[in-house]
DNA sequence: CACTTTTCCTTGACACTGTCAAGCGGCCTT
DNA sequence: AAGGCCGCTTGACAGTGTCAAGGAAAAGTG
């Protein structure tokens, strides 16, 4: 209502979900965890706090939104390193590591959304559960090469998962160390060179 | 007022403090993580809704006082588990990380709060700092003897830090299977075997 | 013992959160 | 062009954390 020229319907490009989980990414980069709000997610694509609930159901649908969309990015991520990676398992898989260390460095608050225990708790979404298969399939993919006959490949790609999952987390929390971790991810991605390739 | 035979001072028996903490780990263990707030947890104490902010400084400092608590737990959990081990480096080393794993499974929303991101942004009370501390000489202590000459310490350590936890915040978080994980703690742990012994 | 001071808690208010019910307005259909 | 639906707004509600002000009881002081 700040001139009469204004456009009716300019809060968001198209569609208005789409510009809610972008709203949604830009608090979490900008304030972080705490700092992503219904209202303000609402606010910031330009239409009333009570808009969203007509896209999602409820926060927790448009955390969930968010998450997937954050997954699909992780994935795109990871897939990017291991294409620019030399063609070759060993240096695939750590490849993808890197990748996935940066994503969550880059994007703490949407990772730490990511990994959230509610998903366990309220069944998360068919599109949620979708983009973190693709990204799970990725790190499946690259530890192929190490699973050894007979094996259930569900072992090694937990211990790579873990590991790095870990590590990331572990760093993200500030617990290595003040600034900078004790433990380079690539010190610690030499757990790693106890996998053996198979044939 | 039930009754007029109430006792006025009848919410917690000696130190408040002490009550509240152990109301909000109550919460916890009953409610999950959102179900810990700062005004129920004063209703559980049997306090009104501003009595906590004597004895902490607001929310976080209450929930750092409770994660300062979770940590003493944590240690007291693995220093059991590695006692209870045959004392050879290699059981130990796999003790404290079953101990691990068994405190995160069993108190899930305490050990969601103790690795909250929030801790690095503001800064941890002096309390949480130590406690926290003493549960990594836990796990320093027991990896020792796998830091091979010359090596800088804090390698091995993060090494198995990570793993560990990666594998227990992955099983809470639900992404290990439905119910049950793709694989075991011990399998995961089986990464390990690519430390070797010093000397 | 009387009086002050200090400590600890309560009461009440505020801004902010997510959620719901009701209503309005423009777009599409027929 | 009239009817109807879809998408959004408005307003209210309970619940949250935090702050200011006050009060009651214990402890200190002469």
């Amino acid at each position: 209502m700040t001139t009469s020229l204004e456009k009716p319907r300019a809060n968001t490009q198209g569609d208005l979900r789409e510009g809610l989980i972008n709203a949604g990414l830009t608090l979490l980069a900008r304030d972080g965890t705490s700092g992503l709000t219904l209202r303000k997610c609402a606010a910031l694509a330009g239409v009333s706090h009570a808009a969203p609930a007509h896209h999602f159901d409820g926060l927790p649908g448009l955390l969930d939104a968010i998450a997937a969309r954050g997954f699909e990015m992780f994935a795109d991520v990871m897939e990017a390193k291991a294409a620019a990676a030399p063609q070759e398992p060993r240096a695939r898989l750590e490849a993808i590591c890197l990748g996935y260390f940066d994503f969550a460095r880059d994007n703490p608050a949407l990772y730490d959304l990511m990994f959230r225990q509610i998903w366990s708790l309220a069944g998360a979404s068919e599109e949620l559960g979708r983009s973190g298969a693709r990204a799970y399939t990725v790190l499946a993919d690259t530890c192929a090469p190490f699973v050894l006959r007979g094996q259930e490949p569900g072992v090694v790609e937990t211990q790579v998962w873990s590991l790095i999952h870990g590590y990331a987390t572990l760093v993200l929390v500030g617990k290595l160390g003040r600034n900078r971790a004790i433990a380079s991810v690539t010190d610690v991605l030499g757990l790693l060179g106890g996998l053996a390739l198979a044939d």
